[in-house]
DNA sequence: AGTTAATCGGAGCGGTCACTCCGGATTGAA
DNA sequence: TTCAATCCGGAGTGACCGCTCCGATTAACT
């Protein structure tokens, strides 16, 4: 293995510029609160003048504004992939499910355009996203499946009703926003809905 | 009652003239078809290429291509009011409920950018359409207490609540979009949560 | 038919945005 | 230090969009 000196170099050239590589990451870093504050639409200027740049620099390291868009959604679903994963060595796997799923919420709730990450990984329409995305997923399907297994949440669902669930949680949180009390109250609803009574006897 | 000849003459001038009328509401149906089909960014020239019209006379009957976007939100929410309404007379108070939910969400599956108009209906948000929110609300609420006091849908659950539900999920529709068999089961596990078992006997 | 006033059509204006281009500054290796 | 490869900055480009303006058209009334 021919370690490069620094950081990774492509393949036969000399390695990243130091800068490069801060830049980068200073772009990324705007980016991410630029559109959370903002929205998606935010102008690819405001993101260069956050991060103290010029625009012909993000657009070096993002070729595109999509490019971009898509890299700040990976970075937050590959953290919210972490987070679900490091749930898993947690004592009861009830809390830890519904405790992730509340998290995503609230977090969608602030951090604008989080719902819209969550629903293109869902759906799988970008190549990139593809590959977090599933991460996310296989992590929230082992949550699940935890969950499920200590009887907490019924067995009869799947985790594309999960995923749904969540992603219209997330959109709801971010849109109706202000009123933390009555999205816990309609969050608490669908759990209770997660939670047992399989369909079993219809109980007049 | 000073009756006007023919179309509702605004108050001392003459009527309104029966080519201003009939485009307005080629508009109004050029634009809830091409909002739907591309979403709310397509381009008030579009619309008015679909209405056989020229931009101008869009924005002389709609000032703003906001005005132009809450005139068909207007628009849908008030035929969702009415529909509600009419389900008031339904034998099964449940069915009525839980039908009208489905429906929206239906709905919202396949018309783009419905759940926008929710969610501004249901925060307020413009002054226009405060109306017919309202009606909506009205009418979604007397729905929901019938299907409480049958006993349908639990009794600890607010219209807020359900508008959130009802947002989140036209929402998860939107852009989940294709599977239906998912977003049935998905919607199941909610109406699941809506139903019977109160706080009640919090099964250990 | 003739008159009047409202309506229509669509070229054009001002502004924004994603993206490009290249001279000059920086970096890292020799 | 020297030098080449690489990166940075930001004015500029082309396209699009919301909206306006005004001559041509048309409906309503006499």
């Amino acid at each position: 293995m021919t370690a490069p000196r620094r950081a990774s170099a492509p393949d036969g050239g000399r390695p990243v510029r130091a800068d490069a590589l801060r830049n980068r990451a200073r772009v990324l870093e705007a980016a991410e609160a630029v559109f959370a504050e903002h929205g998606t639409t935010a102008s690819t200027e405001q993101v260069a003048r956050r991060a103290g740049l010029g625009v012909g620099t993000v657009f070096r390291h993002f070729p595109t504004k999509e490019a971009l868009l898509e890299a700040v959604f990976v970075a937050r679903l590959g953290r919210l992939a972490a987070e679900a994963d490091a749930l898993m060595s947690a004592e009861d796997p009830g809390a830890a499910f519904f405790g992730f799923f509340t998290r995503v919420v609230d977090h969608a709730a602030t951090k604008n355009a989080l719902s819209a990450a969550l629903a293109e990984a869902g759906v799988d329409v970008r190549e990139t996203t593809a590959g977090t995305g599933r991460e996310l997923r296989r992590a929230l399907g082992a949550l699940l499946g935890r969950a499920q297994e200590a009887g907490t949440v019924r067995a009869d669902v799947g985790l594309p009703e999960i995923l749904t669930l969540l992603v219209g949680a997330s959109q709801a949180a971010e849109h109706v926003g202000g009123d933390a009390e009555v999205r816990a109250r309609a969050l608490a609803v669908v759990f209770d809905g997660l939670r047992a009574t399989p369909p079993a006897a219809g109980g007049h």
